[in-house]
DNA sequence: CTGAAAGCGCTTACAG
DNA sequence: CTGAAAGCGCTTACAG
């Protein structure tokens, strides 16, 4: 049994031709006689030949693959943006490497790692930051960085981000407009970048606004961490009756808790907002206020970078803002009652 | 500015030893002197060595890389089925492609042929299947298969399913034990291997009781197919009140509508079952009883598989049973009320 | 234990 | 337009 795919070798065998008139045949532009590729491509059919991209991205220096270098991927912001990467590579005749990181430093450079060895034309990081020095290393081996929502930059690389302290601050305004007395911060301890923008918007608006409110950032950025903080602050002595949490997932926590343990109403009792329009925010259950992340425009963004253009020295930035999305956890009443119902 | 990683000639120059001898020190039982190895590592380590994958993949006919194929990778059963599969494949020191599909047999070609020319070590379909010839030219070349809950199977591949028919029947023995007059059955209309089979054990054993039941089948597989069906099933004149949904997502949409369109009591007035045991059956708010699909099993036995074993010309087949998870959107009747007190 | 040499399957100047 | 030849970075018998 032969375990070995069609080569070059046996197209070119059958077709009677070299085997680089073959390798023309396969690489868009080259110059060939419409006759002789029509021969190629008929032994190549009939052998069922595809073209080894190990050994041609070995000659060419460039795979056609790139990494997505992420953690916690089954969450759902998380596996929606890589989704939309995933099929924008494709479209563009690439292909994905997933891998896997626990965020923490070691576990991301060993990604990197896996990255260089099968020389990846690039690596998108939606988790954790590459160190400097292998940053370095990978931009000399001519594979291109793109990060998204990360806090610092690297030479020659795509950095994306959220206007996420803007976000923060419209979050006090829309609150204290629907009449919210007593505000409150919900975060995890993640510590990441964007949720740290978001907490610190949040917190200068509502300072700068003279508005009273109490914080609680705890745990990892879970709907379980969620209903933690939907505990800890609701069973406050003068609890808050509007809240900006940094992540739907954990929004979806607070409404849970508020909603089935203590009765609370939403939004005629507690104005909630949260942020990254996950798919359960739209869900009617919850019709969430939130922040979307702009997706496709990311992952769009990303990759048209990656196939177009050359290797600059300076890092590029662009900024993207995030949109407010308006469903029903923030009390409106600005529009009285029957102008609320002409709405409808 | 160089634009190529070191080389393993490289390596060797520095260290004062031959290429051969620096392959072997990256190849796990080729025998080298302590010494040797000592000199080479260091040399790597000063030149930023990681051994090119595709080059050793081309000459060891083995790349470590595994496809994962798979439509609509965003969903939340899927999502976390791909992550369980990506973290093992890491650890069994493989590495995942990811590869998009619309279930198609146009784009699973597609894909397999993407597989193909990267010569991964074997591909995981979780959508669609590779056709029979396809099958064999991958077959051929050494490369795996594993089909998960797919309903043909392939010669020489690894078929994992589950005991969806007998969901099915399970689903009905409880709501009818529930004291449920009358079953509804809710499906998409995707026709899946895995939803036809659930459809399948219900009606079987609806009618083998003698159950009076209905069925709506429609749409995508999404939570907004549940909506629909929500609204289709509790809009009848003689409501079910026992309702099997082939799939979490879309009973999430029925629990919504039951709930907030129509005020309905779950599960006093109305008992779901659902399929998948996604993270969202877990939250409060819904809190739904289902079967779980043993992921992290099937993420085990798929990889264990893979690493391990000869190639054999018979597939094989392993049959996982779903596991029943009682929540609380279905009635306990057998339990006295005082019973019921004790209990929790 | 170690090195020289052949070979994996491709691409790409270089000539013609 | 086409082919012969060199070379990408590795591994692996084969000798010593």
């Amino acid at each position: 049994m032969a375990r070995k795919a069609a080569s070059a070798k046996d197209v070119a065998e059958l077709a009677g031709v070299s085997r680089a008139a073959v390798s023309r045949c396969f690489t868009p532009g080259a110059s060939l006689s419409p006759k002789t590729r029509e021969r190629i491509l008929q032994a190549a059919d009939q052998l069922g030949y595809q073209v080894n991209r190990l050994a041609s991205g070995l000659i060419r220096n460039e795979t056609g693959i790139v990494a997505l270098i992420a953690a916690e991927i089954s969450t759902p912001y998380r596996s929606h943006l890589l989704s939309a990467l995933t099929e924008r590579l494709q479209q563009a005749g690439k292909v994905a490497l997933m891998i896997n990181t626990d965020r923490s430093d070691d576990s991301v450079e060993q990604a990197l790692r896996h990255a260089i060895s099968y020389r990846t034309d690039a690596a998108i990081f939606l988790s954790g930051m590459p160190a400097r020095s292998l940053a370095e290393t990978c931009l000399r081996n001519g594979m291109r960085l793109v990060l998204i929502n990360r806090d610092e930059e690297r030479p020659g690389s795509l950095r994306l981000r959220l206007d996420d302290a803007e976000a923060g601050r419209r979050a006090v305004a829309l609150l204290l407009a629907a009449g919210c007395k007593r505000l409150g911060l919900a975060s995890s301890a993640a510590d990441t970048p964007s949720l740290t923008e978001r907490e610190r918007g949040f917190r200068e608006a509502a300072t700068a606004a003279g508005a009273e409110f109490i914080e609680e950032r705890r745990g990892p950025t879970s709907y379980e961490t969620g209903q933690e903080l939907g505990m800890a602050l609701l069973t406050q002595p003068n609890r808050p009756d509007g809240i900006f949490c940094t992540t739907d997932l954990m929004a979806c926590g607070i409404i849970d808790v508020a909603r089935w343990r203590f009765g609370i109403a939403i939004p005629d009792d507690l104005s909630l907002i949260g942020f990254d329009d996950i798919a359960q925010a739209g869900w009617e259950g919850y019709a969430l206020t939130t922040f979307s992340q702009p997706i496709e425009e990311i992952a769009a963004k990303s990759v048209d970078w990656l196939i177009s253009g050359e290797q600059k020295n300076e890092a590029e930035e662009v900024l993207l803002e995030p949109k407010l999305i308006m469903r029903r956890t923030v009390r409106q009443i600005y529009v009285s009652d029957t102008e609320d119902r002409r709405q409808q």
